[in-house]
DNA sequence: TCCATATGGTTAGCATGGTAACCATATGGC
DNA sequence: GCCATATGGTTACCATGCTAACCATATGGA
């Protein structure tokens, strides 16, 4: 996360940049308050989902369960590459969500017995729906 | 953080949203990719300081010291509320970059008994300038 | 003066993120 | 067929974020 409320000047960015000639200040300042403004929707989303029973990577690792066009269920390993997070912090999420009982093992199990594939419990089809427009309604109105 | 590679077309958030007609799915869609374009930035943000040895938090918080224009030295709580950040979190940042010696109690201590004034050591100088233009390097070439 | 209240700071406990290391199962070259 | 290697998943451990609760010191009104 990044929460600076208080920015560097451009003048402070370029004083120190002066030998470093590729950087020019307009443009830090400008991603810098891109930055801030995503970090500070990040926070919103966070306690939103968070009002909900999920965290941010529960809630992302339900959608991309749901959206896959032709199937029901994914690996974890599959997940993971979606999303584009760590194995570990998956395999934690996943847990969190069978706890729940938002996720259950699919059906069908493929005959490679390292792998479980994981499918959406009526239950967790339901909280998702009841979730997701209120996400989409944020990130609408988010200020980026 | 928010690290969605594959993020949901325009039709499925359209879909999802019908009867939410306040949402336009081409401006989520804007919001979601800007979205991980900070977070990713964040991440390598994040990577660069810690090869450094800092957290983002305490990078930013010598920062914040440094760029006080008429003070060399500032609270806790003056800190935190620059970087809008929550009182412990901070707390234990500082503790960290006192450990390492780049930061230390100022000469000179208010009457209020509470506080603590602090400043950066030499070290705490040396370290913020070789970390500086290397962050704003990454800033400035960043995909935002 | 003295006690209720506010404020600066830390500690405790929890959730989430990461890497490294570890099992269990597959797979491919010999 | 068998062992080295790769892959799916989990466990262990650490850093960082949060809230709630806790000290210590200030402050203001009865």
């Amino acid at each position: 996360m990044f929460f600076l409320k208080d920015l560097p000047s451009e003048d402070m960015i370029a004083g120190v940049t002066v030998n470093v000639p590729e950087v020019s200040s307009p443009r830090v300042l400008s991603v810098l308050t891109k930055l801030r403004a995503a970090s500070v929707l990040l926070r919103d989303v966070e306690a939103y989902l968070r009002g909900h029973g999920l965290s941010q990577t529960q809630f992302l690792a339900l959608m991309m369960i749901m959206r896959e066009p032709e199937r029901s269920s994914l690996s974890a390993v599959e997940i993971a590459a979606r999303l584009d997070v760590s194995k570990p912090v998956l395999s934690k999420a996943l847990a969190s969500l069978a706890d729940k009982g938002l996720i259950a093992p699919a059906a069908s199990q493929p005959a490679d017995r390292r792998q479980k594939q994981l499918s959406l419990t009526p239950e967790g089809e339901q909280r998702f729906a009841d979730v997701l427009p209120g996400y989409f309604s944020i990130l609408h109105d988010a200020d980026l």
